[in-house]
DNA sequence: TTTAGCACTCGTACCTACCGAGTGCTAACA
DNA sequence: TGTTAGCACTCGGTAGGTACGAGTGCTAAA
């Protein structure tokens, strides 16, 4: 176990680093006006932290920077989350119930402030609109065989998309037939409308039995949601450019040529949807590109059920506890706006 | 004006300069298998060259670089565009129709292939929906006083946006007013719409007196469109880390900066909308940013009306012919997709 | 246990010399 | 008159060498 002059070297080393970018000698944090030992104690200390894998030396004659297993421990048992101004956390909640109507806004706005108030490059994971249960589903025709069919939830949000009606297919029973959906699919939640169809409907669709093949093709495409990703959305993409660890063009193309891709972000963030705040450092996280950085993740809620994440990148030496602060509030609000407004 | 010699030698240093982003030198002219002059002649006629302006030394020993003056007259003369085989367009083609439905999916697609096919970042410039025509508009209510407008277009386009209906309306006349305005704007395009509200509905609307000022609140909820910029969307944003010329990190952040802006990326295509085709080299360009850059954009139309832009932004030292020859395939493809297939 | 002193390490900055690609000029050649 | 060979010159890039300084580990004294 560490002692505790071990513990306050330790953070002031994590602190200093994490500021200045540059390895910290026993010089430098015997300087603090705070520390009354001397830089050959410091020293000592310094080695003993090395020889237990907290720290690490980049080369013989510099200071010691953390190793992942240092930045651990800081994280677990130094640090305290810093708390953000009410202010701030104020300003957005009311931003975001401005606009609460436009669910996309709200997610790419939420990805742009969290970056903004971290310096960070910020991932949003979008709530999961499949578990909104429908409230109204509606065919309007359009012109040689097409339509549009138009999906309201219970959260308010619409959806469209384009179908196109089959040949076989009388104009005046499509209307007939979007009752019947109506009548017994609303309440559903989305991601359950394809199967709710097959057990709702079939039965009572049995009297129209010529046109059954068709009126079930035209039901599958109003209703099929493909289990789509929830949309991911990144705010700050450049904000890792002012990283000094990143100003080599070669390190910094795999990292921007992932925030290109929806595929790797979506992989970068598997396993995050268990409830709370998760901080994963360097190596600890599985995608290669960014075995430099780490990702420091909450949930927020609707309703109890989880159904979103936001989440922080940086470089390993990220300022944790601001940074931690910041997606607390920022969970908090964002599962007050989705609970409050749309659910009444 | 330029000897015959006097262009090919600029052709082919202009070739090989944007080929290999070195210096090219006399030598290196010679050897070419269809070169017989000797390197010293070479040197002469460079000389002239940049005497005349078409070229530039970047110091004294090293070899000739094309000037804006060249490229602009490498692209006015010397190269023609490469044909896109075939293929590529074809695939294009039916990618294109098979989701003719979805917009914004086309637009974001054909940015990707875009920049997949030149190597450069691309930026599309979406159609403008407020030359389409309402074809239908429809309020489906959801709860207290919340509202969704449903707006259709006769590009089988679907708008929707959340209203808040005024207190002091009844329910009933809700549906007669929606049914009023169907009658009157229909047809109309969007951007048109507000203005046509004021024409043609004012008068009828009196007769509800008591409700008018209610009733013109929640039309103006349903039929404003802000003069939205048309969506912009990039892709390969992340090309430009693979030219040299942007290696350095200084150089590179503003643009990368400018990508997230887009309002940065509307000011970049000011002046674009004009019909054909369009090559800004290096200081052409009004915005700083991309001084270093060239620009060639190209728009597509939808029967006759000019509704969009594509566009490849790379260094000034761009692949300017294969560049152009895909912006052309690309943007009759286009044109021809939007045609074909949404008008009829 | 802490601290002062000191020799040692090693990365960085700076200088210098050198190399070679490429030039311009001159003079010879077709 | 246009083309080419030859040659001295320029200058950026690289390699090697030196000096500097921050920081260390170790030893011995307090």
């Amino acid at each position: 176990m560490l002692t505790d002059r071990q513990k306050m070297i330790l953070q002031i080393l994590v602190d200093d680093y994490i500021r200045s970018a540059e390895p910290v000698g026993s010089r430098t944090i015997s300087k603090r006006p705070d520390i009354k030992i001397s830089p050959a104690t410091i020293r000592n200390e310094m080695a003993d932290l090395e020889e237990l894998g907290f720290l690490e030396q980049p080369h013989t004659s510099a200071g010691r920077i953390p190793s992942q297993k240092g930045y651990r421990f800081y994280v677990d048992h130094l640090m305290q989350p810093s708390q953000v101004e009410g202010l701030e956390v104020d300003s957005l909640r009311s931003y975001l119930l401005k606009q609460i109507d436009q669910m996309e806004q709200v997610v790419q706005q939420t990805a742009t402030i969290l970056s903004s108030l971290t310096n960070y490059t910020s991932i949003v994971l979008g709530p999961q609109k499949n578990v909104a249960k429908l409230r109204h589903i509606q065919l309007l025709p359009l012109q040689n065989h097409l339509a549009v069919a138009i999906i309201v939830t219970d959260t308010g949000h619409v959806e469209n998309r384009t179908v196109t009606i089959p040949e076989g297919i009388s104009a005046e029973s499509v209307q007939n037939y979007v009752e019947l959906l109506n009548r017994k699919l609303v309440g559903q939640p989305l991601h359950r409308l394809k199967d709710a169809l097959r057990t709702e409907i079939v039965a009572e669709l049995r009297r129209y039995s010529e046109q059954f093949e068709h009126a079930m093709d035209l039901f599958d495409q109003m209703v099929s949601f493909k289990d789509e990703q929830a949309k991911i959305y990144l705010g700050g993409t450049t904000m890792i450019l002012n990283q000094p660890e990143f100003r080599d063009v070669d390190k910094l193309k795999p990292l921007l040529d992932m925030f290109q891709q929806s595929h790797d972000i979506a992989r970068l963030l598997e396993g995050t949807q268990a409830p709370g705040l998760q901080v994963r450092i360097g190596q600890e996280n599985t995608v290669e590109t960014v075995r430099d950085c780490s990702l420091i993740t909450a949930t927020y809620a609707v309703d109890g059920h989880l159904i979103g994440t936001i989440g922080v990148l940086g470089p390993t030496r990220m300022e944790y506890a601001r940074v931690i602060g910041v997606l607390q509030s920022i969970s908090s609000v964002l599962s007050n706006v989705y609970n409050t407004d749309l659910h009444n």
